[in-house]
DNA sequence: GACATAAGTTGCATGGTATGCAAAGATGCA
DNA sequence: TGCATCTTTGCATACCATGCAACTTATGTC
């Protein structure tokens, strides 16, 4: 191996690179293809040959068609978990959680285009916004069980997972992005992403008054 | 006819009666037979054969097999609009969306064994969890939107459909009641749901801090 | 009450989605 | 090189989902 990927989880042997590339080849098509036909009409196969594999592989990497336009990165659960165990200490719950997507959502910017169809794909079929939830909430269960840690400090839980309200943070912030993109990618003129995304994480930590306007 | 139906929305002639019912005793079934061997496991032609009709009117009524699962009451959405456009005025919006669900889920819970089935059935397989943000999106836009009409006090929601404000508002509060019913799900013994409701509904009113213990 | 109309149900045909299995191909390591 | 492990692939199978046409059932009117 000459020459290090670039990204935090990346790395090991040619065929953990592979799998990646693989993975990430079909997310890429089946974002590009839904943006140019409706992801509707993008059908697996469709998907497996801009990609070069078979159909059958496809469904080595997604448990579900709409899996694929959905899980743009599958290691971001993973990095926000860590973010958000190694925040410190003087942050709230919600600003650590802030931070770690924070930070995510940056990074994900770097691919700008793709990124960006990326939202246009979810907002032009809300079915898939909402799928998110689902590919994501895995994820999230992942974000809550950070958060009972940090809180408790020691490498506890406490037995019967996280209690209500790291469940209901992660739940709450998944939501937060989620509106951020949608509304964001409705108006991709008006602001900036990150714009959007710390008025709402301001709104949340207000605890959502009614604006004065 | 003889005598009126119990429900808010209920009423009308035969015809709609018959489709009510024939929607019902499909959600129930679904539930049931879920609640029993596992979501994964029950096809649509046991749901259909169970509620005594083909799986093509199956069909008719449910746009996916998992919609059967996660939209008990079909209605719910328009009653819960209506109650957020009446709420008294000195209610918060948060407030005002916090009675409207309130009031939903009370009546839900008149049906307590179907109700604490459903839940059962959601926590069981998260997926379908998931899946209800996908069937409940649609409410929570029509929510959304009485809330922007309950903020601008006319009857204009500005054309560019509800603002920031209120579409994050209806989403946290989505995820508020999934997060509530997941946990209580978990918990039953322990706690009353609406207890739960509450709790998780003054978390968002003081901004999710950090709890004290 | 009989009729025309509208609405709901059903079976059939079709195509896409998803999984298990076993054979073939690639990679890692000694 | 040769063996163990992992990945890809094709095939068979079952289920999901939709359009269409034929049939049955309410509704309103005469």
């Amino acid at each position: 191996m000459q020459l290090m990927s670039e990204k935090g989880a990346a790395g090991g042997g040619l065929r953990e690179r592979k799998k990646r590339a693989t993975r990430a080849a079909l997310s890429e098509a089946a974002v590009r293809l839904a943006a140019e036909h409706g992801a509707e009409k993008v059908t697996v196969e469709a998907i497996s040959a801009a990609a070069g594999v078979s159909v059958r592989t496809f469904f080595n990497y997604f448990d579900s068609r709409d899996e694929a336009f959905v899980v743009i990165d599958a290691d971001a659960g993973a990095r926000m978990r860590h973010a958000v165990l190694e925040a410190p200490a003087h942050l709230s719950p919600l600003a650590a959680l802030r931070e770690a997507m924070a930070a995510e959502l940056a990074e994900a910017e770097q691919q700008h285009e793709l990124w960006r169809l990326h939202a246009e794909v979810l907002h032009a079929s809300p079915h898939l916004l909402a799928r998110g939830v689902g590919a994501h909430m895995a994820a999230e269960a992942d974000l809550a069980d950070a958060i009972a840690l940090r809180l408790r400090g020691d490498g506890d839980t406490g037995g019967d997972g996280p209690g209500l309200y790291p469940r209901l943070l992660a739940a709450v912030a998944g939501a937060a992005v989620r509106t951020s993109m949608d509304h964001w990618s409705a108006h991709q003129e008006e602001a900036a992403f990150l714009d959007v995304f710390h008025e709402v994480f301001t709104l949340l930590a207000a605890g959502l008054p009614a604006p004065s306007a």
